[in-house]
DNA sequence: AGCATATGAATGAATG
DNA sequence: CATTCATTCATATGCT
């Protein structure tokens, strides 16, 4: 279900396929035809830059009929396309004045571990997803996981 | 995320992990190992969703074991594991049941059919004409694309 | 062939 | 809880 697995590489589901006709589409990656493209970005330059849900599924749905294509896709290609535009931007700004300051980010955040996050879940209504535990979660040998699960429990009792 | 469509595995290798030496962590971001990643899943799919402080706190101490990792990226893991699973759920939905070829010679008929299917947005203030738009009147001209773009029009402004 | 760029996909970190 | 931004990974494509 959710997540991909985690961990080194990648394997290209090599799909040959022969694709009938016009767009043809390999498995693995969207990818969108030049009808597709077009409208996409007709949309982007007439001003969308951030379709909410029900626009991306109407756009998807008329995109569909060009190809193969799925409402992810649409919002990926809007949030890709939106903030390549703005570090395109960002860097000819940088550029242009030539700011020595080659800063590195990596300092920006240290102070903002101290701030517990406390604020966000409340006192009150602690509990209750967790009452839910199917308890079998540990059907191999993994003793973390297991751990983790008997630490919560005294939780719940 | 969850299937990508294809058979493959993905893991991307990054700084961080498990990995020896001490490598310096030069990312900025917390980056999960794969054992905690697995640990976060599994309390997922577990049932916990929206974990306590006190939950938290316990949940980051084990698995420090793994690697570094704060009380807040646990916090935001389950945020976005949750929100995402949800807006995965949304996109998916309405999508993929309209496979429309082009070759499809669509009578009168069908038009109802598309009404009924884009219906789902809204039961007020239906944009039909966006939702009455026939997919097979035209194949290739800019009139499609065109429409699309002046129909949203009102929406972006 | 190898490198460079473009771009789809994913996810950590926020913010409202 | 939703939405958005930033960064990164992965791959397709193009160029030399």
């Amino acid at each position: 279900m959710d997540d991909i697995g985690m961990s080194g590489f990648c394997v290209k589901p090599r799909c040959g396929g022969g694709n009938g006709g016009g767009a043809g589409n390999k498995c693995g990656r969207w990818n969108p035809t030049v009808e597709q493209v077009k409208v996409l970005t007709d949309l982007f330059r007439a001003g969308l830059r951030t379709p909410s849900t029900d626009q991306i599924q109407k756009i998807s749905s008329q995109l569909s009929f060009y190809g193969k294509i799925e409402s992810k896709n649409v919002f990926y290609w809007f949030q890709n396309h939106k903030a390549r535009e703005r570090q395109k931007r960002r860097r000819v700004s940088v550029t242009e004045q030539h700011e020595i300051h080659r800063e590195d980010r990596v300092s920006v955040s240290s102070a903002k571990h101290l701030v517990s996050i406390n604020q966000v879940s409340g006192p009150e209504r602690a509990m209750e997803t967790l009452q839910l535990f199917p308890l079998n979660s540990f059907s191999e040998s993994d003793s973390e996981k297991l751990r983790i699960v008997l630490l919560m429990i005294d939780r719940i009792s």
